[in-house]
DNA sequence: AGACTCCTTTAGAATATCTTTAGAATGAAA
DNA sequence: TTTCATTCTAAAGATATTCTAAAGGAGTCT
């Protein structure tokens, strides 16, 4: 997963982050009003953390932008302030969620799987293409009910390509989900093939091909 | 997509253009104020990715003159001076967007992406012309809701020839939107026929002609 | 009609891109 | 630290696409 952590304590941002981070996600970090719209506008995150008392700006606004344009994000709001009109507020322009400061990691990890479950697979957290079914609790993926075994990173390519099923995914978007645009493998593509391989492998030992490829364009997970 | 990257520092300039080629993009280059000016006077670009600091002339007055002449050729700014004013006159004059050096080329990549967005398709990204659907995220035609596959000049050739329907594109302008006024293919563009034939072939599997030929002067994308 | 140019079509050569493998580097766990 | 799994690098082999070349057909002009 993806995510956008939109904070500016510096050590609280970096607390989530590596948190956010251990359990296996990409997150990238804005500490103002400006760069998380711009980012928002530039990338697609699953989810975005988002405090409401952001130095510049208001944060309902940039709230207002995002759901105004990528409709799929999830919102969790984070504030100082727990009166309940901000609250109200928030959850009116679209957050999903709403979590008031001081609080432990551990609630809002849960409370980032709570409303990537209730949004992005509503309200299921078993995601089921055709005979392929993934546990995203488990993070475990089955195959005709039988288990396979899946590594971090062929794990996040499958749920990348299920969750954008159709679309041509290129390289170089693939990368950016699951490596980040702070990572400094940025010329070479090559070893993505190497994954694409492997999942494929695991992935067709029942004879269907899932994964097909857009010479020359990139990738495109579809039924067969 | 057709580039112009106006760069002067030649490893950087080559940098961008591997990597937007390897996104199937055609680039053409720039390294100064001059070569840069002709070739926007002279070519179509869907954006340009503008140094702020070329050697000879200003970038801005190359903004300028872009600005007044080709009003839906995207810009991107990139500027190894981060000053505000610099930005913010750049966005004034109608940049879409700044970029300070140094940059990942991922970033580059999708800010492109976001420009593109916005300026070309608003929002839509289902192009239809009579039988023929072009669905821009899979990268695939329909034709009387039948898939049919394109290789990638063959899926560039049809954007091309449906977002410029009706008009007569002669070989030498398909030429340049396919591959580039750098591409060393310029004498002879027989190897259009080819590619128009292919397209043809796929196309008129229902029986309708869309590609007509305009004797002498190039072909015409119509309806029927 | 005859000569010329331009277009269509085909087949195969050249090139670009993808697949696959094996091993090196990295990172996590004991 | 040692061991094991994962991820990345590099390169050879496979395949798809793109280009070249050439022969035949169609349009234009005198």
């Amino acid at each position: 997963m993806k995510f956008l952590v939109a904070e500016d304590e510096y050590d609280l941002q970096q607390a989530i982050i590596k948190y956010l981070s251990q359990e296996g996600n990409i997150c990238e970090s804005a500490s103002d009003y400006i760069e998380a719209s711009e980012k928002i506008d530039l990338y697609e995150y699953d989810l975005i953390i988002l405090d409401l008392n952001l130095v510049t700006g208001s944060g309902l606004d940039l709230l207002k932008q995002l759901k105004n344009n990528h409709n799929r994000t999830g919102v969790i709001i984070i504030s100082a302030n727990n009166s309940l009109e901000n609250k109200l507020e928030g959850l009116d322009l679209g957050a999903d969620d709403y979590l008031t400061k001081p609080f432990h990691l551990a609630e809002l990890n849960s409370r980032i799987k709570a409303v990537l479950r209730r949004g992005k697979f509503d309200g299921e957290d078993v995601l089921v293409f055709q005979e392929i079914r993934l546990d995203t609790n488990s993070r475990t993926a089955f195959l005709n009910e039988k288990p396979i075994t899946l590594t971090r990173k062929e794990y996040d390519l499958l749920l990348f390509f299920i969750t954008n099923q159709g679309r041509v995914l290129s390289k170089s978007i693939i990368a950016e989900h699951l490596w980040g645009d702070d990572s400094d493998m940025l010329d070479s593509f090559d070893f993505i093939y190497v994954h694409i391989n492997n999942l494929r492998k695991k992935l067709t030992a029942e004879g269907a091909k899932y994964i097909q490829t857009a010479y020359g364009s990139g990738y495109k997970f579809i039924a067969n």
